[in-house]
RNA sequence: GCCGGUGUGAUGGAAUUGGUAGACGUAGUGGACUCAAAAUCCACCGCUGGCGACAGCGUACCGGUUCGAGUCCGGUCACCGGCACCA
């Protein structure tokens, strides 16, 4: 009878079977209980299934929201499926099988497979971003941005994937690759949809101090945005044309010796028309080389600056009417700033690089650092003083920004500036499966939005989801579908047959889920505002710049129009590490080293596979997986099973746990919300192996059960029923008030202190709890290990850390 | 290069934020039970010296502050993540 093992093949679907048929974990959008809303990032549905890098993220927001119910929240924890996109569209293109159909196939296999880990998701609130019931309020917001002008067609220099034939946002460009598929990308002319996201730059930072988000994705998105303060300068050129730059140093100007225009800026292509270049040849061959150019090569090449002068035509510092000369070159991008700058090579390392290739002057305007013609000085502290810069001279860099800026526009030549290094949204997909973009292109009345009552612009069927060889979406082909009327002139029309990118469902499905079935808004006045905002939002490190950046930025723009009532939709984000591959390798199928959450379920059950995912490590860093480790918390639950049966029929507390009792429910209480799993995890074993040594109580085990039951809910449950606690109680364990704590028994009668001469522990003495100072001091010096040290020698001091520690000074 | 993080036994990791380093778990060793194995239970389990009680050393490395440092400060090294010609 000692070590029987419990039968989780059968105990867990019999719950998991009560829970959906009772509705256990269903909420509604009015309690009187005060709200809670916990989220996940709700999966992408591939083939390969749930893996268990979905496990640790789910299991841990699964143990807040069952512990916030016991605590007595009404808790609104939702899952759902974010099912555009290209794997799906890939693997239909392959298999010839319809996307809608293959999507379908995997949700269902996704479902199945979080009812068997025992998620307390509420099942009636499922949501689908491919659902034209979805789709529709995805378009609808679309609608909303373009009819406030955040939305926008323009040409532009676009990331384009030679392998996927679409266009990437620059979020999805990773070291100059795609990356999905990992092919290189290349710039390319485009007339795509954009999204002023730059617009709510400074407000998606400002407001992140109000948010409890850990510290490291706040600094993450305050780098993504890249505020800068600088300067804009004119300058004038010989033809007559002005030329602005943008400058961080304005104080500098004086030594700027030549100037630098990124290829495509506009001034070359109407120099180039007024045949004002001596060296046209070269110049558009630099043009043309520039713009073929992949990110990637641009990166490689990074180490060379290459550059071509403007010859015939200068520029003139606005400071001191010099002229100096002008270069274009790959090194100064077009879309940042102005795609222009003035050239400081003295205290800039790039210039400086650049002007000993092309043999620029170099004239020193901050002293303080070496030589300049040796390097660049480019230090903004202190350290530096003005030189050979007139009005400026003797003033720190700090003084003569500002200085230098009160000139420039009392001259009218340049003013203070901020820049973000954020930059426009890449809102179109040459791709099928994706919300269709509602707008239509008339002759006559140019691009107009679809009328809201036509919503949601279904996807049609089409024969072959292949993108056409000149980057065209499928749907082009679909003359019936693309063919239509003007809404405003009633005149022939075309769709656009672009898509939105996968971003676009997972920037507001938090909020759905808040009134999933509302067929008249995205949801209901009532419903936003009774759940906004998100509670506690969990989720990867990866989303940091993408999703989660996009979504703040839409829930901005839908709290501007009176959509949503809070500026933020998340209060609190955390994030989860990586879960790795046995030996600490990423998890790859080439590797082999995946592990399939259906097998760890079949070999020992959703519980051990619950509890070890959240014991395996420190929540926020990557673990590697270990069967070992496994085995060990099944091994664990074996033990708390067999526990069941030694119980003494007692209710009451046995005197012997009392203290051991009280302390774990702090500590398991307090580490569920720090997220400190693992050592929840860890007080719970010790408490057992306290049981198995002094015996328990019916009472003792019930309070263990409740603790337990948010890491091994089946388990508990069979518990808690058999031992007749249901009965009693009336209700399941999940349903059963969270224990509490007193603090006045989590301590024991008696302290065991430490004992340290001059600093060095000597011997421990246990006094009764909050003992003064002098007890201790006679107890501790009472003690033969402690006089071996004290002898002949006098204390000088004493050092109480009450019921922790003495240290004895002795000379 | 810039920003952020981490470094503790054979191993995953603890340590109430300056107070007994190594909780809890794995692996290992010895023992009990067993014909035997598995499972389970008990004991040991940082390094060095000693039969031993015990002593010395020990949280990447060097230095500092302190009665006391894994924790704080200065410097060095290594690894991980993000950004990367953003003027």
């Amino acid at each position: 009878m000692r070590d029987l093992k419990y039968d989780f093949a059968s105990i867990e679907p019999k719950w998991q079977k009560k829970w959906q048929e009772e509705k256990t974990f269903h909420c509604e959008n009015h309690s009187d209980k005060p709200k809670f809303y916990a989220l996940v990032e709700f999966p992408y549905p591939s083939g390969q299934g749930l893996h268990v890098g979905h496990a640790r993220p789910y299991t841990a927001m699964d143990v807040v929201a069952r512990k916030r119910r016991m605590d007595g929240y009404n808790v609104l924890f939702p899952m759902g499926y974010d099912a555009f996109g290209l794997p799906t569209e890939n693997y239909a293109i392959k298999n010839h099988i319809h996307p809608a159909k293959v999507t379908h196939d995997n949700i269902e296999n996704f479902t199945k497979q979080l009812k068997m880990l025992g998620y307390s998701f509420d099942w009636d609130r499922v949501i689908n971003t491919t659902d034209p019931s979805y789709y529709k309020w995805t378009q609808w917001i679309f609608l909303q941005l373009y009819k406030h002008g955040l939305a926008y067609k323009t040409t532009m220099p676009v990331n384009w994937c030679t392998s996927c034939k679409c266009v990437l946002a620059n979020e999805e460009v990773v070291e100059g690759v795609c990356e999905r598929c990992g092919s290189p990308v290349i710039r390319k002319e485009k007339s795509q949809w954009m999204l002023k996201i730059t617009e709510y730059a400074q407000r998606l930072i400002d407001d992140l101090d109000d948010l409890d988000f850990i510290e490291r994705v706040k600094i993450q998105q305050k780098n993504w945005i890249g505020r800068s303060t600088g300067a804009e300068v004119t300058f004038k050129a010989t033809t007559g044309d002005e030329i602005v730059v943008y400058t961080t140093r304005p104080d500098t100007l004086f030594g700027a010796t030549y100037m630098v225009l990124s290829p495509e800026h506009e001034l070359v292509r109407k120099w180039l028309d007024a045949g004002l270049l001596h060296n046209a040849g070269d110049v558009t061959a630099y043009q043309k080389a520039a713009a073929s150019k992949s990110d990637l090569e641009r990166t490689e090449l990074n180490k060379e600056k290459t550059g071509v002068c403007l010859s015939g035509v200068e520029g003139i510092n606005p400071v001191n009417g010099r002229r100096i000369p002008i270069f274009i070159s790959d090194y100064v991008l077009s879309t940042y700033g102005t795609g222009a700058i003035m050239a400081v090579p003295a205290h800039d390392e790039r210039d400086w690089e650049f002007a000993k290739k092309f043999g620029c002057e170099i004239i020193e305007v901050v002293s303080g650092g070496e030589d300049v013609q040796k390097a660049a000085f480019t230090a903004k502290d202190e350290t530096g003083i003005l030189v050979n810069s007139e009005f400026l001279n003797g003033m720190t860099v700090k003084d003569a920004i500002p200085a230098m800026t009160e000139w420039l526009e009392e001259k009218g030549v340049g003013h203070s500036k901020v820049n973000y290094k954020l930059r426009d949204w890449v809102f179109s997909r040459q791709r099928y499966w994706g919300e269709p973009i509602p707008m239509v292109y008339c002759e006559k009345c140019g691009w107009q939005p679809l009328p809201e009552d036509q919503l949601p612009l279904l996807l049609p069927d089409v024969e072959s989801y292949e993108p056409t060889d000149d980057g065209e979406s499928p749907l082009s082909k679909m003359t019936d579908w693309v063919n239509t009327t003007c809404p405003c002139c009633g005149g022939p029309a075309k769709r656009e047959t672009d898509t939105m990118p996968q971003w676009a469902g997972s920037s507001w499905y938090f909020l759905r889920y808040m009134d999933p079935h509302n067929d008249k808004a995205l949801a209901s006045p009532e419903a936003l505002k009774y759940w906004s905002p998100v509670d506690w939002y969990n989720g990867g490190m990866e989303h940091t710049t993408l999703h989660l950046l996009y979504s703040r930025f839409w829930h901005k723009f839908l709290y501007d129009i009176g959509v949503v009532p809070t500026k933020e939709p998340y209060q609190k984000r955390t994030s989860h590490g990586m879960i790795l591959g046995e030996g600490g390798e990423k998890m790859s199928k080439s590797r082999g080293n995946v592990i399939n959450p259906n097998d760890v379920v079949a070999q020992y059950g959703a519980d051990t596979m619950r509890l070890y995912i959240m014991f395996i490590g420190d929540f926020e860093k990557a673990a590697a997986w270990s069967d070992n480790a496994v085995k060990g918390c099944k091994r664990f639950l074996d033990r708390v099973w067999n526990l069941s049966e030694q119980c003494s029929d007692s209710l009451e507390h046995t005197p012997a746990n009392e203290s051991s009792l009280h302390k774990t429910i702090k500590k398991v209480s307090e580490d569920i919300e720090a997220m400190k799993f693992n050592t929840a995890i860890a007080a719970l074993m010790a408490l057992v192996n306290d049981f198995y040594a002094n015996g328990c109580s019916k009472g003792d085990f019930a309070t263990l059960l409740l603790m337990l039951s948010p890491f091994a809910p089946h388990m508990v449950e069979e518990l808690w029923e058999t031992m007749g606690f249901a009965a009693a109680k009336g209700g399941m364990a999940c349903q059963q008030p969270w224990p509490v704590y007193d603090a006045s028994k989590t301590v024991a009668a008696q302290a065991t202190m430490a004992v340290q001469v001059c600093g060095k522990l000597r011997a421990t003495v246990t006094v009764p709890v909050d003992s003064d100072e002098g007890t201790v001091v006679a107890a501790a010096l009472a003690d033969p290990k402690v006089q071996k040290f004290t002898e002949g020698k006098q204390i000088v001091k004493t050092i109480l850390v009450p019921n922790k520690l003495i240290n004895l000074i002795a000379r």
